[in-house]
DNA sequence: AGCACGCCGACT
DNA sequence: GTCGGCGTGCTC
């Protein structure tokens, strides 16, 4: 009997998005299982791929088919949990199969290719260029040919067969080993051993003594170091004769830098009992049911979280929670590793490649049974989930930008149905998706509208600026908000200053002509780096020192504009001297840690003031806090986005909710052009019902979610009227084969309308339902892969998009 | 995708 | 004559 594995290869392309069938060698049949990750020979090179599939016939023909070269999993990466997870990404998101497999686990994970040149004759053939390199060994990458100019030779060298090109398959992480001593399990050994030491070496004999009682034990070397005053030599010396070993250990890297104090349960008020209540009795009841957990700021949501979590551990499940990425802070990762102790990984961005690995280990060898993670965590590998959380849900960090282009609340309810357990959508400001599903009961909402600790809200003040510039005043503070922080500072409470800033890195601009500097390849304006004075653009990395003229008019009054916040900065130093300033942005918190660094003295009180943009709006506790000011609101309610008026309600509301979270009450600052806005007139009652209502009637109105479904296709091509041409045949294309009541928007130039070099239209199609919808797109890139690609076009398809 | 094979023009 | 340009086609 044979038995053959269905694999999909690491090759990332149409043709072949499908599984390739490969003999599984005798030796290892027994070994062999779904999910693990091999090499194989694909074509004339090496690749990684996954078995999918294990049978034990094929209908490739004989002569065809290639043998697994190795298996690089003992225990295999992806459950079949995961493999039908992407089959169902592949389809969603119109994605490759091996790309849906991917997102799946850790980068360490996956491989790197290298070409390798085995020397395939005596080096004395070789030409003197290349004869050094072989001296050491006969396989030498050729990256080492490439940086010394040799490619040329090793070409020849090839030709005549004196070398030969191997692609080599590597993992790129690695399991981190220690060396720790293993002592002797058997005490008549030591006994001997101990006879046997000389009388002159008392050090050795007090270690073998020492060693009696801890027979069999794993230590490291330095705890014995330290225990007997001793030293390497004289460990050494015992593990000749055999009293010990040295071992290799797996060990986890710890990106925790500090211990944490254990917490216990807080008293729950009778919302948040109720909301409990419901989220438990739906996991006795082992359903799938989507919770709505709608609480206001300040009303305790975690500690609904934390304890739904704990009844989920009682019954021997895991949980997975997510926060979006820029809240992952200390301060929220501590309150579940103070809950939950060694049981809990942290998955976010700011861990190094290993470190993200060892967190993913943890969860694999199951180590840990709660994960806190960005988005993809939702991935976390547990295959018996009991909870899963989504916090501030309507964050749009939740939905991939590249591909697989997926949103984690959808992958979540996906999970929810596998394992038939509660997912909870916990959000102050939910997205007007998920409230209006929970309005049509497809989700169950729990509404929090109580501050936990019985705080009062913060009074919101709108100052419109208008006025403020009638009266000739010009600054960027308001009397009332200057007047708000003197308070403060004068009561020697803590303030926090918002801006709320689009592109909030700094840009190069001509004060003459008004030139700002942009990018040679993309539409968008470069962005100045004071570290090196130059300007790289964040979107293909050209970069450029900056020019002591203007590229333009040559004046000299080029002048560099920051992110804004060092301007505030500037202005407060002027109007309140006294004052200590934290600013966090960009250049502030370029450094790993910096940003918890900040935060930390900021809760010390070691500033009065902190000034930054988006990153601080969220996660923010400290009970000193009793100012908030928003400098401009408007700026985000302009976007060309459907979302912007939401965005700009939940941000400020995400804001306010800063303030006055503990004893003190809190005072918030907004600061406008368009007080009249419904979005910040209903930010400012701090009130969503009335804002959901009014924002739904304008999507409503327009055509948008969560009315009508979106899609997004993208043309790009070097050339500007292919560009167009091509995305007027695809929305022409689209227009034939789809029902009239799909509307379909555009061709339209994108956001950013070139990017490197390639010119970018897009159409947007909205629609409600629409089961054709898919398989009409798939025929459109059926076309596109069979026709266009060849002309140089990149087609994209973004089904639910998150900006547009 | 990435690599081999294959067929045409410009160089030692 | 050969080197190398990129069109075409395949990968178990």
């Amino acid at each position: 009997m044979i038995t053959v594995a269905e694999v999909i290869v690491d090759v990332a392309a149409y043709p072949v998005d499908r599984p390739f069938d490969y003999l599984v060698p005798a030796e290892m049949t027994n070994i062999m299982e779904c999910g693990s990750r091999v090499k194989v020979p694909f074509g004339p090179r090496n690749v990684l791929g996954f078995v999918v599939a294990l049978k034990n016939d094929t209908d490739v023909p004989l002569e065809k088919i290639k043998p697994i070269t190795q298996i690089l999993d003992i225990e295999p990466v992806l459950t079949g949990e995961m493999l039908q997870l992407a089959k169902w990404l592949k389809n969603e998101t119109i994605c490759y199969e091996i790309d849906a497999l991917q997102v799946m686990l850790p980068s360490a994970l996956r491989a790197k290719y290298e070409k390798v040149i085995t020397l395939q004759t005596d080096v004395e053939h070789l030409p003197s260029s290349l004869k050094e390199w072989f001296e050491k060994s006969e396989r030498v990458y050729l990256k080492q040919f490439e940086k010394n100019n040799l490619l040329p030779d090793i070409k020849k060298a090839l030709k005549e067969k004196m070398v030969s090109l191997e692609n080599v398959v590597q993992q790129k992480g690695k399991v981190k080993e220690v060396r720790k001593v293993r002592i002797c399990p058997e005490r008549e050994t030591l006994t001997e051993i101990f006879n046997n030491i000389s009388k002159r070496a008392k050090k050795q004999k007090l270690l073998v003594e020492w060693m009696f009682n801890h027979v069999g034990e794993i230590m490291e070397p330095d705890i014995i170091y330290k225990e007997l005053n001793t030293s390497s030599q004289v460990l050494q010396a015992v593990i000749e004769l055999g009293a010990a070993s040295f071992i290799q250990q797996e060990v986890y890297r710890d990106p925790f830098t500090k211990d944490v104090k254990k917490t216990d349960f807080l008293n729950l008020t009778d919302e948040q009992s109720t909301a409990l209540y419901k989220i438990t009795d739906a996991m006795n009841r082992k359903q799938p049911e989507t919770f709505l957990l709608h609480g206001i700021t300040g009303s305790g949501k975690t500690e609904v979280y934390l304890q739904a979590i704990a009844k989920c551990l009682e019954e021997g499940k895991e949980a997975i929670v997510l926060v979006p990425e820029i809240s992952l802070t200390p301060q929220m990762t501590e309150r579940f590793r103070s809950r939950f102790g060694e049981l809990v990984a942290v998955m976010h961005s700011g861990l190094s490649v290993g470190e993200k690995y060892d967190e993913w280990r943890k969860v694999h060898q199951g180590k840990v049974k709660v994960v806190v993670g960005a988005r993809s965590a939702i991935f976390a590998p547990f295959e018996n989930v009991g909870i899963i959380i989504l916090d501030e849900e309507h964050e749009s960090t939740y939905k991939q930008e590249d591909s697989p282009r997926y949103h984690a609340r959808d992958v979540a309810i996906w999970r929810s149905n596998y394992h038939s357990c509660p997912v909870i959508l916990g959000s102050a400001t939910p997205s007007l998706e998920s409230f209006a599903r929970s309005k049509k009961k497809v989700y169950t909402l729990l509404t929090l509208k109580e501050r936990a600790l019985k705080q009062s809200l913060p009074t919101v003040q709108v100052v419109d600026m208008r006025d403020e510039l009638k009266q000739g005043n010009r600054s960027m503070f308001s009397q009332q908000l200057v007047e708000s922080i003197r308070i403060r500072l004068e009561r020697k409470e803590q303030i926090v200053l918002f801006l709320n800033r689009r592109g909030y890195s700094a840009f190069v601009l001509c004060r003459d002509c008004g030139t700002v500097l942009q990018c040679e390849n993309c539409d968008i304006s470069l962005t100045y780096h004071r570290s090196n004075e130059k300007c790289k653009c964040h979107y293909c990395g050209y970069e450029i020192h900056v020019p002591k003229t203007c590229p333009q008019c040559q004046s000299d009054h080029i002048r560099f504009f920051g992110t804004g916040t060092q301007k505030v900065e500037e202005e407060i130093a002027k109007l309140f001297p006294e004052a200590r300033v934290l600013r966090m942005d960009v250049d502030t918190t370029k450094t790993k840690g910096s940003h918890e660094q900040l935060l930390q003295a900021f809760g010390d009180g070691e500033a009065d003031i902190l000034l930054g943009t988006q990153m601080i709006a969220k996660g923010l506790d400290y009970p000193n806090i009793t100012l908030v000011g928003v400098l401009s609101a408007d700026t985000s309610l302009h976007l060309p986005d459907f979302r912007a008026a939401e965005k700009t309600f939940q941000l400020l509301t995400q804001v306010s909710g800063r303030a006055g979270r503990h004893s003190k009450p809190g005072e918030v600052v907004i600061q406008t052009y368009t007080p009249e806005h419904y979005a910040i007139e209903l930010a400012k009652s701090q009130e969503y019902e009335p804002f959901y209502e009014r924002e739904m009637h304008m999507r409503h109105q327009a055509g948008y979610p969560p009315y009508y479904y979106l899609a997004l296709i993208q043309i790009s091509h070097h050339d500007v009227m292919m560009a167009a041409e091509y995305a007027g045949k695809a929305a022409d294309w689209l227009r034939s084969k789809l029902s009239f009541n799909i509307s379909i928007i555009g061709p339209t130039t994108a956001g950013i309308s070139r990017l490197q070099n390639r010119y970018r239209y897009q159409c947007l199609i909205k629609y409600k339902i629409e089961p054709n919808l898919i398989p009409t797109l798939l025929q459109l890139i059926k076309l596109y892969r069979s026709d266009w690609i060849k002309k140089g076009i990149i087609l994209t398809v973004d089904l639910d998009p998150t900006m547009i």
